[in-house]
DNA sequence: ACCTACAGACTGTTTACATCA
DNA sequence: TCTGATGTAAACAGTCTGTAG
């Protein structure tokens, strides 16, 4: 089967994370016949241990491993894999370089996979020692057309990513990293403005805060001098009808909506001056002017 | 030569679905 | 028919790392 492979590498890996020297554990897992359970399945055995032992802890670990992999290349090949057509697959206008791929082999799609196995994972034995993956660039037409795919559907059945992959001269599996990748930048991307527009509104809102906590301390100290209270012009905080951006009549927000628009539906939502959270300013409860009328 | 941002590629996890006992 | 176990594939998150500027 065409996992199997795959859990070849995958085990050869968890071997080196684990740093057990232990040869026979090693031929242990790397015997395809010794693995029931090709995917990183939950009912995997080898994974709990490896969870325990490493993913669990903290990053540290992981990137320690991750260190101790530098150098080993995670993407030999088991010995007696067919290497034809191991050049040359990569797109003629691209900056060539072999690929790897382990991913792809569990492409359903026979043709496929034959491919990709002979070309995504085409590092020999003799390169394997000094060479680490190389990375294709693409071209800017191949972008182009990966742009305009992604603008389409930024997610691809295995038939459009054949068609793509053909069209582009490139293996699925790029294909699918490229889109796995787009997605993951773009939401990076949204996060980021999301983030930058969450930050304006906790400015407005302190702000917005600001200003109220001033009104308040006003409103106190007014409240101490009651010959003033009475004549005091109405507070900042007005009433605004949102469809017609009328200011209410302090003393009945509502009876003034209700008399602007006489189905007085429309306006039983009447809030204080304010865009919410999202505009310049905060939404605050709406209270009227009821306050100011003892 | 060194640094940094970008992007291709990888590993491990999660999730949905299919199959089978 | 229902249900739990298991396998598979796809998508995702996080990370590594080669390369261009």
């Amino acid at each position: 089967m065409m996992v199997q492979k795959e859990d070849l590498g995958l085990s050869l890996s968890l071997n080196f994370r684990h740093n057990i020297p232990n040869p026979q554990h090693l031929t242990l897992i790397s015997s395809s016949t010794h693995s029931s359970s090709p995917s990183p399945s939950p009912s995997n055995p080898f994974k709990p241990s490896w969870n325990d032992a490493f993913d669990r802890n903290s990053d540290t670990c992981r990137g320690e491993t991750r260190s101790f992999l530098r150098g080993i290349d995670v993407n030999r090949l088991p010995s007696g894999v067919d290497m034809e057509e191991e050049a040359g697959v990569s797109s003629p206008n691209s900056t060539v370089s072999s690929v790897s791929g382990k991913r792809s082999e569990r492409e359903p799609n026979g043709e496929e996979h034959d491919m990709n196995r002979a070309c995504s994972r085409g590092i020999s034995d003799e390169e394997d020692g000094e060479t680490s993956r190389k990375k294709l660039r693409l071209s800017k037409d191949q972008s182009a057309i990966l742009e305009e795919s992604f603008k389409e559907h930024n997610t691809l059945n295995p038939k459009q990513k054949l068609a793509l992959a053909k069209q582009l001269g490139l293996l699925p599996r790029q294909v699918e990293v490229w889109f796995q990748n787009r997605r993951a930048r773009t939401k990076l991307k949204q996060t980021e403005v999301d983030c930058e527009v969450l930050k304006r509104c906790c400015e407005n809102l302190t702000e917005e805060n600001r200003r109220l906590q001033k009104e308040v301390q006003e409103l106190r100290a007014l409240k101490l001098s009651p010959q003033f209270y009475m004549q005091m012009t109405p507070p900042t905080t007005l009433t605004m009808c949102p469809s017609c951006e009328r200011v209410a009549v302090p003393s009945s927000a509502v009876d003034a909506a209700a008399r602007h628009h006489p189905m007085g539906q429309a306006h039983a939502h009447s809030r204080p001056m304010g865009m919410g959270p999202w505009g310049s300013a905060a939404s605050i409860p709406h209270r009227g002017f009821d306050g100011f009328h003892h």
